[in-house]
DNA sequence: TGTACATCAGTGAACGCGCGTTCACTGATGTAC
DNA sequence: TGTACATCAGTGAACGCGCGTTCACTGATGTAC
């Protein structure tokens, strides 16, 4: 798609250079099209300005490709997150990180579908694992709901369940709201900030 | 997939016989492979026991057959939820309606992927519009949440947004529990009533 | 009642396409002597 | 300092595949005479 700017070949040491440049042109290309089937090997290989063959010396296969591509978007969750967490009191964490989880599926609508609405089979053993309940996104998330229910602020039908149970919940909702705006834009959305305040109003009732 | 079995080719009027067929071996397929790509023309016609181009006598592409699935889905979803829709507390028919719909979503999680967490650009035309905010069920639901608003039971900073945005928040918070349980099945969800009940306690709560 | 004919559901072969992947290769770079 | 050589990043051509779609066709069926 992007045409071929002339590249040099990368010197000796350098191979991982080429490595990053793929892994960027695909994220761009998965941005760009919206289109996970988009990202074909040919396709990055153009816009990167190298053959497909190429491609196979960094990667090897299509599925570890891309398979990096969604390491890299949990990388970054879990990073925004990580710095989003810091409030002494859990609930205002618990909203900051909520509001933090739906702009970054807003701002990156494929990587956000890829992660979360897709099917996992394209991605190697256990990937599910490692990247749900082993990020320190999720850690977050639950340590937070820890803390919440140590204030016994929560409402006893929730807090009984457990932290875990409240994490998932929590984390329904709030990708309930992410996941149905992405994939139904079109559908009677009230403003942004409107729809996230009342939503994140309407989450905080149901947990005290 | 199907082997093919031996079929009489239809009498006279009899044409719809085979369009009848074909869809259903299209959501068969949907539902054996769990794969919306796995759906092709000659996986479909091969299912049915029919050469592909004999597809094409039924509908004028494959965009328009899987519409069609797609439609027969809609459809059915309707059915379910306007059948469930009958209390005369508009509360508890939130709570019918959401179990309902979680219910059918995980029976059908394929249907249920490609209709609320897929991009749309497979299907004709004005088919979101159509399909969201005309369909009864979500008629249902609007309805159901201008009753809940009436009874002035409903939370002043959800009842003052009104029926059309509570609506949209109820959807997608019961769309979030769904459409996660079918992405991530093998994160630490509880047992699955436990789960509900805890998640439309949890609802309500952030409601009244 | 028997025959010629129009209809039209379904066929068989083929098209062009983009894909993932492989293979033997080229030729610039850094190193050893 | 100069030359031969090993390394290895990237190439060019080709493979086999499944796909959606097209085309001219076949042959069973119902109807008109």
């Amino acid at each position: 798609l992007t045409p071929a700017t002339a590249r040099k070949r990368a010197a000796r040491g350098e191979g991982d250079l080429l490595r990053e440049e793929i892994l960027t042109a695909a994220e761009q290309i998965l941005e760009d099209t919206a289109s996970e089937d988009a990202v074909s090997i040919r396709a990055v290989a153009d816009a990167v300005g190298v053959t497909p063959p190429s491609i196979y010396r960094h990667f090897t296969d299509k599925n570890h490709m891309l398979f990096e591509v969604c390491g890299r978007s949990f990388s970054e969750l879990d990073r925004v997150i990580t710095e989003t967490a810091v409030s002494d009191d859990p609930f205002e964490t618990l909203d900051a990180i909520a509001r933090v989880y739906v702009r970054f599926g807003l701002d990156h609508p494929e990587h956000y579908r890829i992660m979360f609405m897709s099917r996992g089979d394209a991605t190697p053993e256990d990937f599910d694992e490692h990247m749900l309940v082993g990020t320190s996104a999720f850690g977050r998330l639950f340590e937070t709901c820890e803390r919440a229910i140590a204030t016994g602020r929560v409402r006893p039908a929730v807090a009984d369940r457990g932290a875990l149970i409240m994490a998932m919940l929590v984390w329904s909702q709030v990708h309930g709201l992410t996941s149905l705006m992405i994939a139904k834009p079109s559908a009677p959305w009230a403003d942004l900030d409107v729809m996230v305040d009342t939503f994140l109003d309407f989450v905080r009732a149901g947990i005290t």
